[in-house]
DNA sequence: AATTAAATGTTAATAAAATAACAATGTTTT
DNA sequence: AAAACATTGTTATTTTATTAACATTTAATT
């Protein structure tokens, strides 16, 4: 199959968490316009969406809700799993280490990297965190491939610089610094200061007249 | 001024950050591929973004660092600055906080709210923490315009009615549900496990072979 | 002073994403 | 069994975002 477009991935991971959910309410089947109003999108988008994974229903009934999810799983997921490693056990490494508890995802936090003796031994939800200095030796005995930034703006280039040394697959950086990593390992960034700056500037609009 | 596209709101927020970066170093005027380089995105990128805020430069010397953190201030910025409550103390809403430490913005976090009595009370980062009850009392006294949503996932479709019914005006919402709020409330969402799933997804499909 | 070079601002072209349109399918109603 | 209806999958259109093209400006060089 062709790569998907990266929207279309974002929603295919929220539909899979809507529907386990709406399965969880004994949901057998759901309409496109159903969980489209979950997502508060269109059901256009949904079928599109579905259209590009090649799932079909029987029309009229709705899509069979555990196979959907199955089927998301077969086109989002690994076959064997990812490995994601914390790098920065600060406020926001033990938060999403917690956003992953009890989620159903194919991925597994294996392990959580930081510099201070105080967090190093320490187990936040599962995950041990280890000493920095450690990543070269445990990445490949815990066949890590991703990577998720949470460390202060300072030390985001030089630890993106060891991850790369270290051949990472994959890195999610929350840092406020924006990085740059070779073609082949995927970089997804999110800046929190943007993101709320966002916010601001619509609410600003929208005070002022109409507009989105 | 028309309302600027969302991606170029978000990107004049991330040259307003590498410009007083810049100035610190003692760069006092900036080509436009330098900026890019800093983000790495193209040159040309920059000069359409700062063609849409109608900021121009003394050709051939690039623009003026000082300037343009200014003109860049006067679009994105409200008038008065915009005050942002964080609604669960949690470990995201501390890293947060502690995000917007040091940074010049023009938002100010002025309280968070939780339900925890283990957390009212305590201030973190200088933001005091008080009882989600309190929220209609000083929403007002404090001026709150935007919500930063960092609760557990059962409480964010309540919790959002409170706010709705509150009158705040902007949310950024950091949980995993998807909320439905009213037009003019604008609504920005981020889903820390969509984001991973997507480097997962994207780390997948590179290993198979080549393709974004 | 002419030429070359480096940058900018803007219009034009392309690509990506979302929305609309609609024929096809199957269900229910009459 | 015919008609009306609800839903799907897909193609076409529109909108949004990015990239390319290029004329224009200014500085430096010959």
């Amino acid at each position: 199959m062709k790569t998907l477009p990266g929207k279309t991935v974002e929603r295919l991971s929220q539909y899979r968490r809507a529907l386990i959910t709406s399965l969880a309410a004994n949901h057998n089947y759901i309409f496109s316009h159903e969980l489209a109003a979950i997502l508060h999108i269109t059901a256009v988008q949904v079928r599109r969406d579905l259209m590009l994974i090649g799932y079909g229903s029987v029309m009229r009934k709705g899509y069979d809700v555990r196979e959907l999810i199955r089927t998301i799983g077969t086109i989002i997921d690994a076959p064997t799993g990812l490995n994601v490693a914390i790098i920065g056990m600060g406020n926001l490494g033990r938060a999403i280490t917690g956003y992953f508890m009890g989620k159903r995802t194919n991925m597994n936090i294996v392990a959580a990297f930081d510099v201070d003796p105080q967090k190093v031994g320490k187990v936040v939800a599962g995950v041990r965190c280890y000493h920095i200095d450690q990543m070269k030796k445990l990445k490949g005995e815990l066949d890590i491939s991703i990577a998720v930034l949470t460390v202060p703006p300072d030390q985001a280039v030089s630890l993106t610089s060891m991850l790369v040394s270290n051949s990472i697959r994959g890195i999610m950086n929350f840092t406020t610094v924006p990085l740059n990593v070779p073609d082949n390992i995927h970089l997804e960034e999110f800046d929190m200061i943007t993101s709320i700056e966002k916010v601001a500037y619509f609410v600003k609009e929208n005070g002022q007249q109409a507009g989105q």
